[in-house]
DNA sequence: TTAGATTAGTGTATAAAATACAATAATTAA
DNA sequence: TTAATTATTGTATTTTATACACTAATCTAA
């Protein structure tokens, strides 16, 4: 018991790689860092995880504390644990991503962060840490993720068009789509529903509105089926 | 900084899912924990992480000492961070997998095990902290990682017959495969090398064995080529 | 020595999925 | 009314996946 005790003086952070969809761009939320280390720069938002709070909590938190914003997509990237990877003592850190929509809120400065931005994702400064290696895990695993389950929805409003989707896993895949062939795919899921409505105030043809059927696809997954894209 | 020492009380952990393959099963290396919490339990094998020690270091260092092997296939599975996960206090862990070569050695039981054992993927024990949920997660990343990369031959020794990797994606994948069919696709991609020999001492038509060819895979990938299975 | 048991090795036809590709429709702005 | 802009739609071709069964080589035991 004493010499195991040796080992309790770690700690660790929770990292959050935030990201969203807006002007058919990907795009993650960075904040400015208002106190040391790092004092001064732009970094993933992220904080040490409490003693009495569970890990996904804390990710969870972070998030909240951020954007006001409750019940979002989130996944566990990876976890950083390199000795020097933090200036103040051993801290390892669990990287999560989220998936928000832009659209749905407003974004809060909040105690230790001085400003909050987006950045779309072609632009990103060098980050303090180990914080540019984070978001290509993150990255990464985001295109695994988008092409076997139906989470791109996540960073679009309730209603979108085609077009906005398909932008959307263009950004995400960095890869151009054939229109038609992505459309004939995406509708034969069956995982659409037509709001009846359209675009409007637009110079052009208005395209069609669509929700995402999550019943549907609840009910499809208990039947074996597998999403793909 | 004062303020920040109270989160330096918590610890972090590695924890091995280590999977080998034998007699067409897939198999995991359990130790008969010597030591409490748990004494007298079969569990994963797993160390505290020290504090000058990086955290994939750590990982390797608790299967070599398990095993002797070093240069093994390793990958993060997922860190477990509950806040009553670990019962003399706050220690999260960072689950890894790896894949060796039963053949290739023998087991050590090291400091912290009484004993050390294969167990069959199908007949697992329940396991003390949250070790069964760490080995549902490793089976499960396992079976996206084998089908997308090439990573199945790590557990055959060096030369293989095709029926040998077709019973391990099936014990992966828990489903049976058509064998011509397996065989086609597995031969079309080109990174077996036959190996001139085969088989003796068999009581039946002795089957080819090939190997892996490593390099071949090295220079096709780097013209985008993708492994699938 | 031979018959039986056992696993290895192989090809083709069919179905399903992916891909390549371009003309017409609906709206706004000028 | 015309120009500009984006939306919508289908078909033919190629590629990939699937379903399926007989012959070959070796050992064992009678």
């Amino acid at each position: 018991m004493n010499v195991i005790k040796q080992f309790f003086r770690s700690a660790f952070s929770v990292d959050s790689v935030i990201f969203g969809f807006d002007e058919g761009d990907l795009k993650v939320l960075l904040i400015y860092r208002g106190a040391d280390p790092y004092k001064g720069t732009w970094a993933l938002p992220g904080d040490l995880v409490r003693l009495d709070e569970d890990l996904d909590d804390s990710a969870r938190r972070v998030l909240n504390e951020l954007t006001g914003l409750t019940n979002v997509y989130m996944d566990q990237i990876h976890t950083f644990g390199k000795v020097e990877r933090h200036p103040l003592g051993r801290v390892i850190t669990v990287a999560y991503y989220s998936l928000v929509k832009v659209s749905d809120y407003k974004v809060n400065a909040s105690s230790w962060a001085k400003d909050v931005k987006w950045h779309s994702i072609s632009s990103i400064p060098k980050l303090p840490f180990d914080h540019n290696e984070i978001l290509e895990y993150a990255k990464n695993k985001l295109k695994d993720k988008v092409r076997h389950q139906p989470i791109g929805f996540e960073l679009l409003p309730k209603e979108f068009t085609l077009t906005d989707i398909q932008h959307l896993y263009e950004s995400v895949f960095e890869i151009e789509l054939d229109k038609r062939n992505f459309r004939k795919k995406l509708l034969a899921m069956g995982l659409l529903i037509d709001s009846g409505f359209s675009q409007n105030a637009v110079a052009h043809r208005p395209a069609r509105l669509y929700r995402f059927d999550k019943k549907k696809y609840q009910s499809l997954i208990q039947k074996g089926f597998s999403f793909e894209l």
